[in-house]
DNA sequence: CAGAATCCTATTCGATACTG
DNA sequence: CAGTATCGAATAGGATTCTG
């Protein structure tokens, strides 16, 4: 089955992880759970809107959880799905790629 | 020196590839030099004018050469730099991670 | 063939305010 | 803390026309 939807296969790649922040997502949380407000200090110009708004993305695709603890203040940590882990590599890649041309040691957490 | 630029580096990679149909079109280059409007043809939803905006752009970030034969009538090939060559084994991989999702066989060539 | 230029609409996105 | 809701400005992007 050749799907209709897409030219070039590699089109079902960029329609899950081509949104505007979600590598830069999935590159913080592949070096360990986050919670909303540590994505949003390691992102800062991102809005609350934009982060919250791809977070939903990932997560209805199947790439990232969402896990909500039930505590007061509330709090609520998103990890990679096996689905998610098996971009790791691609996003490990991508990571060093970045970090050499910024002529950076090939470190990617960013902090 | 870390650049004030980028909170995560990985955002240097996707300024680069991160634009809307520059992954597909590397995915193309990667196989092999294509013309202008072989580039069309493999990608029929997306116009001219986007196209040639995406390859003005992957040219000046140096990740593809434009050659224009001078014949008539007129033809240009685009190739991918040393540069463009580096990101191989990422699109290999984001070809192959975009097959396994719709269920195809690992063939990338959209043909 | 391989674009560039123009016009115009649809979508994105930021700023701000509000909520459980 | 972790969001949602609303509004307006900015931007992206399509359709069309023109050119060497």
């Amino acid at each position: 089955m050749k799907s209709t939807k897409y030219n070039v296969p590699v089109e079902a790649t960029l329609e899950v992880i081509g949104g505007k922040w979600k590598v830069v997502i999935l590159c913080l949380l592949k070096e360990g759970d986050k919670r909303f407000s540590e994505l949003q200090r390691a992102m800062p110009v991102v809005t609350k809107k934009m982060l919250s708004q791809q977070l939903r993305e990932l997560e209805k695709d199947g790439i990232i959880n969402r896990t909500v603890y039930d505590e007061i203040p509330p709090k609520v940590e998103y990890s990679l799905t096996e689905e998610g882990e098996s971009l790791r590599e691609i996003l490990n890649l991508m990571c060093a790629w970045g970090d050499k041309r910024l002529g950076n040691d090939p470190d990617c957490s960013g902090t």
